[in-house]
DNA sequence: GGCGCTATGTTGCAGTTGCAACGTGGTGCA
DNA sequence: TGCACCACGTTGCAACTGCAACATAGCGCC
């Protein structure tokens, strides 16, 4: 148990100290899963009473229509947590599915647990579910920005509101961007050659300059 | 503040008997407000330490693009709760604008004092925060709904995503969606008259009928 | 080194769709 | 009634972009 509260350092437990996330921990109760590239953690339509934590790896969330055409939703890393948009709720049916994209190791918490203050009040439980609020806003905001970016109709806006989007969470109009083509693509909801034959045709026009993931808004 | 506390059916407040609520609103504090049609609630970056509840009338969430395009996030009715995303969080900077679309009255209150249990704890206030908790949860359901539809490629996957979701909230295959062609087109992100021709072609094609509002998926 | 696999770049083509322009019908107001 | 305004439908056109097919490069593995 000391490994694993020394592994976590998710926001959650933000302002929490490590021999309280020790006693929180047990006191909530836990366990440790641990995935390989490419496995399913959750399917849609599955209900969902944990919230995960990545201990290490990255995970997907997916969604897929009635076609198999697939979107991922976001891309989860290190020290990020999910699930509990669906654990909380009336209702707790996922309408999405949880992917592994890398090897990873997950700890997991059963959400009830950290909403319900405890028999014995762990002094920082509140602090907790504050924690968890602002954590699921924060999410609200992502998914707004994802909705900024494919919101636009035409290709090479989708392409911009992407890059000056990446700009602003660097603080720099030079940059590197955290997915492949082939990712990025998926993330805008575009073709992947149309997005490489746009982001030539931008570079052509002096709009913007790359190379390979790197860069930088002219 | 008798007539207050009646007018609101907020899910924040369920769980919570009136004479409670009332408490609650005189030891949280709050205030209320009248806007027209038009009206302008907060603009984007402006920063954010209430909660809004609408008494009554429409509020539109807002983003508007460095070329002043505009896309409607969200619209909030009645009961609905918004400005808690931007609330929390350590920074209360707002990302979007919330507009008025009805003439509206509008509750606000604290967050802080939402989130901090207060001194003379109320008894409730647990509960109100765990319905704040489900709240935002479920706005994030929404949004990844809104993500889940606006994702597609082709205009008329938009439009089936689209009608498929008013379906299952119906839970009916004949249904009547609550926007007009306009409001619709902004919502899917697509061009109006786009919109109208390809629900005519799918019509046609004996994939949908619909008169007006009223569709029937076939 | 040779092989297979994956990510990426390139290009032709055809279908989709944004855009603009116009017509119609309904509603509110003077 | 006449006018203004707004939502909605229709259509031609040009551009965009999804799609498919192929080429190249890098990487791990045997």
């Amino acid at each position: 148990m000391r490994n694993i509260v020394q592994e976590v350092n998710s926001p959650l437990f933000e302002g929490i100290q490590l021999d309280e996330r020790k006693a929180m921990l047990g006191c909530i109760g836990y366990h440790v899963g641990a995935y390989k590239k490419g496995e399913t953690i959750a399917f849609e339509e599955e209900h969902i009473h944990h919230i995960g934590i990545l201990l290490s790896g990255s995970v997907d969330m997916i969604k897929e229509d009635l076609w198999g055409n697939r979107t991922m939703l976001v891309r989860m890393r290190k020290d990020e947590l999910f699930g509990e948009t669906f654990a909380c709720g009336d209702d707790t049916k996922s309408v999405v599915t949880f992917m592994v994209s890398e090897d990873s190791k997950i700890l997991f918490i059963p959400f009830n647990k950290v909403m319900r203050t405890c028999a014995r009040t762990c002094v920082f439980h509140h602090r907790l579910i504050e924690n968890m609020v602002r954590i699921i806003a924060s999410k609200n905001r992502n998914l707004m920005r994802k909705v900024e970016v494919i919101s636009k109709k035409t290709l090479r806006e989708k392409i911009l509101a992407y890059l000056s989007l990446q700009a602003q969470i660097s603080k720099s109009r030079y940059f590197e961007v955290p997915l492949g083509r082939v990712e990025l693509a998926e993330f805008i909801c575009a073709d992947r050659s149309a997005l490489t034959r746009e982001l030539a045709k931008m570079k052509d026009e002096g709009l913007i300059d790359y190379d390979k993931n790197c860069f930088r808004i002219l």
